[in-house]
DNA sequence: CGCTAATCTAGAACAAGTTTCAGACTTGAT
DNA sequence: ATCAAGTCTGAAACTTGTTCTAGATTAGCG
């Protein structure tokens, strides 16, 4: 992979280190919040208070509640695809090994089933002022999802079963935050959607 | 089917002519100030003034702007339902006639993006409190679905497709709304998630 | 060091969803 | 017709996201 900055924003202002730890104690205090009361808790003075930073500050980091969220939940993803690169999954077809990273996923949400409430609501809230961060998300989904396929170069085909098992995936965890599904459900769809992938693999006919 | 009031609320005491006719004005405004400017140009005051009934009232009859919503969407899916009915779909298999109705309703929804917008942020944005009405917005969609197919006793292999294409029709659609996907992608997506109900069918092995 | 522009802070102010309350009006039963 | 219970109204109050302002601090630069 090319040498860059794993984080964020493109050909912004670098930040300086004082920032970049601004920065961070925001983000910190907004999951630690999440993680208490979900969406709700996510109060922005008092993230504020709790990263010590003046209210407006925070809106020159974050320029509303959702870009906080949203941004938080990028954060949260880069941890997840670090830890899921560690230990590939073990399936024998790309649908298997799709499956079982997404339900990996699925797990380490439901240990945090506030923070992922706060997180998932910002995402499918954000209206288009949001887009490029909600995105970046997206963008970030798709890259873990086929690197379980093992995939390098997909399909337009392919990539359109990657946005469906996306759709599903978020959909589905809405569902389950708001119980109306159960768990056996949620895995159950998943399992359902990934059958997709071997459906669009260009292995006979082409 | 059995006779029964098709619109809302099981049990709940019956309404006088008066609320009835409240209810709707209130449905009206909200449909009329969503179809203007989204989301955000349904306000609880004005949405109130514009029904001809107090902010109080308003609230007695939907305990939040999320609530009012999605019995906005309700309404709405009714209406859809009764239109679809009377032009079934042509196509040959049930995939096929899936996906017709889902680009159908979902050309009905390009015509009042911002009803559309209202609507389905709604939904997704909506907590565990207004999980009923949700719950019914789904059930009503699934109808919807399983008329298309021509089928009366789905498998739980079916349903859970149906769920599938019901995750990514909503989703789908939020990417449209906020400007992350184009129509053509949102058809792709749609025709690909609809090839599971070939998959699912218990025609070979069973 | 001393200057300037940018950034940060504290706090007030504003906007829209939600709650509350006192009093007027309806409804249903007697 | 009358009373009690429930409903509706108008208006104010409260909450939380967001914006604005005046002054303090910091960063970069000569």
């Amino acid at each position: 992979m090319p040498a860059e900055a794993s984080s964020a924003s493109p050909a912004s202002p670098p930040l300086t280190e004082r920032q970049e730890a601004r920065r961070r104690r925001i983000l910190h205090a907004s999951a630690q919040l999440a993680s208490r009361g979900g969406f709700d808790a996510v109060q922005m003075r008092e993230v504020a208070e709790s990263s010590q930073v003046a209210l407006g500050t925070l809106y020159r980091y974050f320029p509303s509640k959702v870009h906080l969220l949203v941004a938080t939940m990028q954060d949260q993803l880069e941890h997840m695809h670090g830890t899921l690169r560690k230990k590939p999954p073990q399936g024998e077809t790309a649908a298997e090994r799709v499956a079982e990273t997404l339900m990996r996923a699925f797990r380490a949400l439901q240990r945090e089933p506030h923070l992922a409430d706060a997180m998932v609501r910002a995402l499918t809230f954000a209206d288009r002022s949001v887009s490029p961060e909600v995105d970046q998300v997206s963008r970030q989904t798709t890259v873990i999802i086929l690197d379980a396929m093992g995939l390098e170069n997909p399909t337009p085909e392919q990539l359109s079963a990657v946005r469906v098992i996306e759709h599903t995936w978020h959909s589905a965890l809405i569902t389950w935050l708001s119980g109306r599904a159960s768990i056996a459900q949620v895995k159950i769809d998943i399992e359902t959607v990934c059958r997709l992938i071997d459906l669009t693999a260009p292995t006979d006919a082409s």
